[in-house]
DNA sequence: CGCCTGCTTTCACAGGATTTTCACAGAACG
DNA sequence: CGTTCTGTGAAAATCCTGTGAAAGCAGGCG
């Protein structure tokens, strides 16, 4: 659906240079990018949740070749792509065959790499029902993109498709302020028109819908003049206790990720 | 996976040199080649059940981008690989971001093209839903893929070839909502087109035989604006008339603070 | 070669479900 | 205290699906 999906990648290499230029072009395009210049186990790169690895095998010595080997063997839903100097013909047939997606051969333009990158994830991602993502979970709420169905405590809250995204997409980035505008396109896919309330009316019926399958709970807040948030735990002062969880937690929504309210009115 | 699984590809070039080494090669691995020296159809392409196509896009001219975009356009599922002479960066990134799954620069050895075009199409194949072998049983359900049939407790459902592929599908993914969009590309094979009712003619289709010998059963539910989910298990209030949504009911979430139990998928 | 038959695709329309719009009341803000 | 913003209920507009039937196709058979 969305041409801009954020790819998750790992890049294992030790050319700065290389790596430097990548990680700010990757970034600048919104790819969430982890860094390494050696061996990554297996499971950890199955823990990063990534779309892709891009690496050297030099990097590894000797160990490389059993490194892809493990590697592609063990995470066959793992896009892998080797970018490397000088390679023979044998070496690359021998890594494509190993379960290596794509062989670049350095010095690459970082854009071809990345263009390399969404192929391979892109292709990855096919099949695999397009919606793919882990179910999301936020206190007793449950949340299914592949069943396009949200559960408090097991029931279905027989959400509608708008309603599902708006939810989906507030309880995605639970604990932040998100204006209206942000919201509408997100989910709309395009710009809102001056004056449209669409957005209000589906909060009211998702808080309609939240509340009716767990009372009490407030996980929407209004920020005025700004938006909404949404906020996994129970509402302070309706269940007698105010729960101050701010303090304790070392990461409140950090304000600086906040977009504070340019709200024009008028 | 069996590394020498046999592979259908289509090339299309007019470098008669390197089609004529890569088919002696092909032919030799057990490779099922078609060869054509211009543009061909998506349709016909799509006909062909191919694993891939490798094409020059130069031997198309003006029309070679373009061509490119339909044919990816069109099969999303299948592996395309450009394997040409010359090319910037530019063109390159503009072929990947476009659908291209690799794109290869001439002269280039047979052996790596091969190895490239099996990559693209394990990837490929990945993706696709693994339950495409064995007899797949779902309730008294019952489906044969090797006799192109369906069962309800024993009796056979008399479907035909697209019914049946669509009822294998959607069983197959029981519980998962598919999107009209993914139905027809997986059933039919290539992208719907806009406008398109056929998987709601054949979604009827198969409601009207699955309920005339299992009434009351609601295989097939519809999600409103989304697509189609088959469930395996009877439909709730169908068997019984417990009714829906209690009014004035004082307690109807049941047990909203214990910790719910996971909603058994198949 | 032409007809017949069954399958697939297309079309138009009706009935619903969903989304958008609107007007007003209440709440928040300065 | 006035202005601006949000909550709300309901009407209006839009979109989506179910359905019946006709038109297009392909393959089998006489």
């Amino acid at each position: 659906m969305n041409p801009h999906q954020t790819i998750r990648l790992a890049v294992i290499d030790t050319d700065s240079g290389f790596v430097t230029v990548l990680s700010k072009r990757a970034e600048a395009a919104g790819w969430q990018l982890r860094h390494a210049a050696g061996a990554v186990p297996p499971e950890e790169l199955v823990a990063m949740k990534l779309n892709a690895v891009l690496l050297d095998p030099a990097v590894l010595g000797d160990e490389g070749w059993e490194y892809l080997e493990r590697v592609c063997g063990m995470l066959p839903d793992l896009g892998v792509i080797v970018c490397t100097g000088r390679s023979t013909v044998a070496q690359r047939v021998r890594g494509l065959r190993l379960g290596v997606d794509d062989w670049i051969t350095k010095p690459c333009h970082p854009e071809e790499a990345m263009a390399r990158v969404e192929a391979v994830s892109r292709r990855r991602r096919r099949g695999r029902n397009e919606a793919e993502a882990g179910p999301v979970i936020a206190a007793e709420l449950e949340i299914r993109p592949d069943q396009f169905q949200a559960f408090v405590g097991g029931d279905s809250l027989d959400l509608t498709r708008r309603e599902f995204e708006l939810l989906q997409l507030l309880a995605g980035a639970k604990g932040q302020v998100l204006e209206r505008e942000t919201i509408y396109q997100r989910v709309w896919g395009y710009a809102m028109a001056h004056g449209d309330r669409s957005v209000d009316v589906f909060i009211r019926k998702l808080r309609q819908k939240l509340e009716k399958r767990s009372p009490n709970w407030g996980y929407i807040h209004t920020h005025f003049g700004v938006g909404y948030r949404f906020d996994p735990e129970p509402a302070e002062g309706l269940l007698d206790e105010p729960l101050v969880i701010p303090d304790a937690a070392p990461a409140p929504e950090p304000s600086s990720q906040v977009v504070h309210s340019s709200f024009t009115a008028g």
